[in-house]
RNA sequence: GUGGGUGUAGCUCAGUUGGUUAGAGCACCGGAUUGUGGUUCCGGGUGUCGUGGGUUCGAGUCCCAUUACCCACCCCA
């Protein structure tokens, strides 16, 4: 029969079982840190309807959303996590309480092409605050200071955490009367590390058409860079000429402070003028954070303020901020640039291994091994004794429960220390609080590092 | 959507100016060893050379088309 070829979509990502197990790590140190810092736990559909994913109309939105009609109905794959929770909360605002926080880890689907480090499908984890009316600027800190946390838990050190305010860059737009490009402006200058200031300033005047003077001018302005002290004071320079950027300079301050005084240290951050991307609904405070030893990965998390999101659904007004990490791209840095954790992972800590045609006294010692606690698996198969071996050693199991006949005759088990080799004859009553006491004693894990 | 590159074994790849039966390493399978794995030794090639067409006495090799993947742009986690 003509045979049909395995293989996996372009964009989409699937794991071999240890990989998983790493991959799940992660996910599971970030629901931990998410969850210290008073977040809820949120879930919602993969699918909605195209009517309310595309509330925002128009943009890049429109030509990467997987769209596709099932009967009468337009639906679509969600692109993020945020427009949904933008739904769910204008359709749940009675039922909410705010502050409204909430995390949420999942798949988000983009129709666009594949490449190094970008999916078409992958996992965002997010946190957002959602205000009632208004939020404090404090969430705006304490914001990225959780993903600080975040990653050094993961054992990350060498990153960045970019942070800007769109109202110092539209204020000062603003001043050179250029306001209404200021999002094509932003795009181009966004280029700047990439290409060098060179090409993006021919680019200002050439493709935008912008004065060579006023190229200059932003130029000048967002190479403005040094420590967060060094740029603030710069930036107070032009400060008193526009209301926004005044208001978008207060915020700057008040965030980097916050910051500091949330923990996160002067290295893992710095006010960075060129960053500004990120979907459109950013009104204040944006973020974007990249591993200082593979930059060319791009941002591995970014977020913002956004005013009014929620603002296509409900009249209420609902300001929030969030962030946004690209666990999958994240994953795919570490796992490409070998620093997961080497940890042994293993499905179980004890593999059964019955010698006998007879199966009870393993079905026996496997419930009481998990009685106490020790993951157990049951090699239940009828093959040769060096068969089952390679198994336990393909799993990386550390221990093995030899059942034959002679322990069984003596009331006892044969277990066997997989990486020395060692065995001990233990009695079947005692091999479950044995084991759970060798495994006791095995060292803690080692943090993954740069 | 635009531009460029690459398709040979499960994986990474070699394959001469076009020449007979397409190779290597790793992986995998079997045995040495039916109560001891990871090491060692012995044995085993598991293939529609991406697909379709063309040129030729002859195509893995040259040409065209197509498709998949990769890279870059756009955009973005």
């Amino acid at each position: 029969m003509e045979k049909v070829r395995p293989h996996t979509l372009s964009g989409f990502m699937e794991l071999l079982p240890e990989e998983q197990a790493r991959f799940d790590q992660i996910a599971a140190t970030l629901r931990r840190v998410y969850s210290l810092y008073g977040f809820t736990a949120l879930d919602t559909p993969l699918i909605e309807a195209s009517e309310v994913l595309l509330a925002k109309g128009g943009g890049e939105t429109e030509k990467q959303i997987y769209r596709f009609t099932k009967g009468d109905s337009d639906l679509s794959l969600r692109f993020d996590l945020t427009v949904p929770l933008a739904k769910y909360v204008a359709m749940n605002y009675s039922k909410l309480t705010f502050p409204f926080r909430r995390f949420q880890i999942g798949k988000v689907y983009r129709g666009e092409r594949a490449q190094r480090g970008r999916f078409r499908e992958f996992y965002q984890a997010d946190i957002d605050v959602i205000g009632d009316g208004s939020l404090s600027i404090i969430n705006e800190a304490e914001i990225p200071s959780i993903i600080y946390r975040a990653f050094t838990e993961l054992g990350l050190r060498n990153f960045v955490i970019r942070v800007n305010n769109r109202k110092v860059l539209t204020g000062f737009y603003e001043m050179l009367e250029l306001q209404d490009r200021s999002g094509d402006i932003m795009r181009t200058v966004d280029k700047l590390e990439k290409i060098g200031p060179e090409k993006v300033e021919a680019l200002l005047v050439d493709d935008l058409g912008i004065d060579k003077a006023k190229a200059r001018e932003i130029l000048d302005f967002t190479s403005i860079s040094g420590s967060t002290y060094q740029v603030l004071a710069l930036l107070e320079e032009f400060s008193g000429r526009n209301g926004t950027f005044d208001a978008g300079l207060s915020e700057l301050k008040t965030v980097t402070k916050y910051l500091r005084e949330f923990g996160v240290p002067e290295e893992n951050f710095t006010v960075d003028l060129t960053i500004a991307r990120g979907l459109d609904y950013y009104t204040g405070t944006v973020y974007e954070t990249v591993m200082l030893s593979h930059p060319e990965v791009g941002s591995i998390c970014s977020g913002g303020r956004y005013d009014d999101l929620a603002g296509y659904y409900t009249d209420k007004k609902l300001p929030g901020v969030g962030i946004s990490i690209g666990l999958t791209r994240l994953f795919f840095v570490l796992s490409d640039c070998d620093m997961l954790s080497k940890e042994a992972v293993s499905p179980a800590d004890v593999l059964v291994i019955p010698m006998t045609g007879d199966l009870s006294h393993a079905v026996a010692l496997s419930t009481a091994i998990r009685g106490a606690g020790v993951r157990a698996q049951l090699y239940g198969e009828d093959k040769k004794f060096k068969a089952k071996m390679t198994y336990a050693d393909r799993l990386r199991v550390p221990y093995v429960a030899l059942l034959g006949e002679d322990e069984i005759a003596d009331g006892q088990v044969s277990i066997k220390d997989m990486a020395t080799g060692a065995q001990a004859r233990v009695g079947i009553l005692e091999a479950p609080g044995y084991l759970a006491g060798e495994l006791a004693k095995r060292p803690a894990v080692q943090p993954i590092d740069e």
